[in-house]
DNA sequence: TATCTAATGTTATATCATAACAGTCAAGAG
DNA sequence: CTCTTGACTGTTATGATATAACATTAGATA
């Protein structure tokens, strides 16, 4: 889906490399163990399929992963292990490309934005407290009272930007 | 599909009404005049069923209606009608429900933020120069340009967090 | 162990969206 | 006026995303 021709490190500051992954994947599990979630070996593995890709990844890319890997070859699997993970803030949705993104900070509670790559489709997860708490005051004001937020911009990536010049 | 058992001219204040719905087609017309757009029989009606709608429509909702009055009855007459119109700022998608709204002031060019009540599904357009600078100002300092934006909030509208206290 | 619940898996289907192509119509060129 | 052209509308067919409903299995509890 994704071309990646950018150099490593780029494109995906936040979770790319092995070795990051690994230690985003490592926060997740004593999230989970202090939560009290069950981390499963499908979504633990989901988890760990969101890490190794670059941007977010579709439902049923996960699937095809899973399924190659012996699990649950229907939509469902993927669905309820992507769930899970986006309800216990392991993960998140990117509702602009109908896809899903390992979180890169699963420990700390946050709402989370995304900076959308047009180019390349690199997802960047940005974090947004003084965003978020703009807008609660703005839908306050007209007496709603907000809850979650989407909150997602569309562009050039550095590298794409420089790339266009 | 939504229930409204609301006071009209609450939940959805800036749009509710067919003397608000007429002015906001009158001005949609000016700005599709004065730009040269075109404004057919399909897309105008297209707006004006969004304009009859509280809340936000699905495009096959849209499609049942335009099809029930003898316009073309396949999902791309509706999709078409309605990417026109969010193309020219006459309407705009809603991420979160899959689904469209008209415009409340088509005329200005501006970015929209949505919030989307979690009981009664209403949709209100909200006005977000301030976070959409901010948030242009917060990509570039990571580089990244930003083109477009997708801000929708979800929770409870001022009628529904009432009734729900 | 017997029982209960959460998780996993399956089949089937719902919902959202677009590709590709054919017919229509109005504006501008000759 | 007629021909060409391009925008618009319509169709069929298909692709992509997501969930309902139910059977089975694996862990926890009593
Ligand atoms: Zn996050
Ligand atoms: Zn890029
Ligand atoms: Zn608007
Ligand atoms: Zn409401």
């Amino acid at each position: 889906m994704t071309d990646h021709s950018h150099p490593a490190g780029f494109c995906c500051p936040d979770h790319s490399g092995a070795a990051q992954a690994r230690a985003i994947l490592a926060q997740a599990e004593a999230h989970a163990q202090a939560g009290g979630l069950r981390l499963t070996p499908v979504r633990r593995r989901t988890l760990e399929i969101l890490l190794e890709a670059h941007g977010a990844l579709g439902a049923y890319e996960v699937l095809e992963r899973l399924a190659a890997e012996g699990y649950g070859a229907q939509p469902p699997v993927a669905y309820r292990a992507l769930n899970f993970l986006v309800e216990h803030g392991l993960a998140h949705r990117v509702r602009r490309l109908n896809a899903f993104t390992a979180c890169v900070h699963p420990t700390q509670e946050h709402r989370a934005a995304f900076l959308i790559c047009d180019r390349c489709e690199s997802v960047t997860e940005a974090s947004v407290e003084s965003l978020t708490r703009a807008m609660t005051e703005a839908a306050g004001a007209v007496g709603f009272k907000l809850e979650r937020s989407t909150i997602e911009g569309v562009g050039l990536c550095s590298v794409c930007a420089g790339e266009a010049a």
